[in-house]
DNA sequence: TCAAATAGGGATATTGTATATCCGTAATTA
DNA sequence: TAATTACGGATATACAATATCCCTATTTGA
C-alpha cells in the first residue's frame, strides 16, 4: 500500500506555489524543470489539482497555475485526496457474508467491528494531514533550507513565472 | 492505495483463532470454507503470519493454526503489518535534489518536511491501528453479532478443530 | 493578425503489483 | 502406510500505476 508519486510531486508543487507572489502564474513546463520530472506526466497530477479546485489556471503564453486558495487555507489532505482519490484504504468485501453457518438471505447490520477500527485509522490518518497547512511548510522549509539556495530557487521561479 | 483483500482475510482468521479453545488448531482448509475464499491463496496470507511469529503452526492431519500470544496481546497492527509489510505508504523519491538551483554534489541533511508530515499521518495510523487488540474485538462482535450465528460458528469451528 | 505557448483531455503503451492457481516437499497423524 | 497438513517455488492472469503521444481550445505577445 504505496501512495503514487503524483502525491510527493503535487506536494512539491504546491510549496512551490505557496511561496509565488499573488497573482503570478507558474507552467507545467517550469515545474517539470525545476523538479526534474516527466512534463507530460506531472500534468496529469496538476490537472487533478485543477479539477479538484485547489489551483487555478490560465491558458496561453506565461500561463500556468497558481493557488485558488491562500496557503494557510491549503491542507496536506487536500492536495493527497485530490490526486490519490478520498476512498478507504480498507475496502470490505464483505466476506462474513459466506459463512455457511448463516441462514440463506441473513441481512448484515450495517458495517462489522473489524471494518470500522480499519475505518478509524484511515480517519486518524487524514486528521493528521488536515492538521498541516502550505504556510505551516513553507515556514519550516524556509527555517531549514539553506538560504542560498531557498533564494536561488526563488529567483529561478520568478524568471519564469507569468 | 487501497490494502490488499489478505489484510482483511487475515484479520477474520486471527478473529476465529482469538475464540479458539487453548491447545486447538484449525487448518487452511476449515478457515477458507468458513469465508468463502481461496483456499490456496488464503494459504499465503496465513503463512505470512507465520513468518512474523503471529501463529503457530503443525503439520499432518488435525494440524493448522492457532494464535502465538493471547488475544489481548495481539493487536491489529501486528496482523496488517504482517501481510501487508511495515513500510511507508509515503515513498519519498527525493526529486528536490533535481532542483537545477542546487550546486552540484549538494548533500541533503536527512528527510526534508514533506515527507515528515506524510510519516507522521502514517504513524498516526499505525498507532490508530496499535491500540485495538483482538480481545476488544471479539468483545465487540460477541455483543453485535446474531448470537445464533456467534454460537453456531462457534461449533462449526469446534468440529474441524484439531 | 498570427505564431507560439499554454492547460486539458483522450488514446495507448509499458511496467509493476495484486490476485490466483498449481505442484513438489517435509512433517505429522491416524 | 496412507492421508493430511504447512510451506515454498513457479507460473499465469487481472488490474492499476507510470509514462508518452497527439489533438483541441484558449490566450498571449510579437
Ligand atoms: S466482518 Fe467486517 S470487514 Fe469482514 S466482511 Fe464483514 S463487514 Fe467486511
Ligand atoms: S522535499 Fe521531502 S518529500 Fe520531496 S523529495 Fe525532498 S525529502 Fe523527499
Amino acid at each position: 500500500m504505496i501512495l503514487k508519486s503524483q502525491v510527493e510531486w503535487a506536494l512539491h508543487c504546491c510549496a512551490i506555489l505557496s511561496s509565488l507572489p499573488e497573482g503570478r502564474y507558474l507552467s507545467t513546463k517550469a515545474l517539470a524543470e525545476l523538479h526534474g520530472l516527466p512534463k507530460e506526466y506531472l500534468s496529469k497530477a496538476l490537472q487533478s489539482l485543477s479539477q479538484a479546485g485547489l489551483v487555478h489556471t490560465t491558458l496561453g503564453p506565461s500561463g500556468g497555475y497558481r493557488l485558488a486558495k491562500a496557503p494557510n487555507e491549503l491542507t496536506f489532505l487536500d492536495v493527497v485526496e485530490a490526486v490519490e482519490g478520498g476512498g478507504r484504504t480498507f475496502v470490505c468485501q464483505n466476506i462474513r457474508a459466506n459463512n455457511p453457518c448463516r441462514p440463506k438471505g441473513f441481512c448484515e447490520s450495517g458495517p462489522c467491528a473489524v471494518a470500522r477500527v480499519m475505518w478509524e485509522a484511515d480517519e486518524a490518518w487524514r486528521s493528521a494531514l488536515r492538521k498541516v497547512t502550505f504556510a505551516d511548510l513553507v515556514q519550516t522549509l524556509e527555517a531549514e533550507v539553506d538560504p542560498a539556495i531557498w533564494s536561488g530557487t526563488f529567483q529561478w521561479v520568478l524568471k519564469r513565472a507569468g
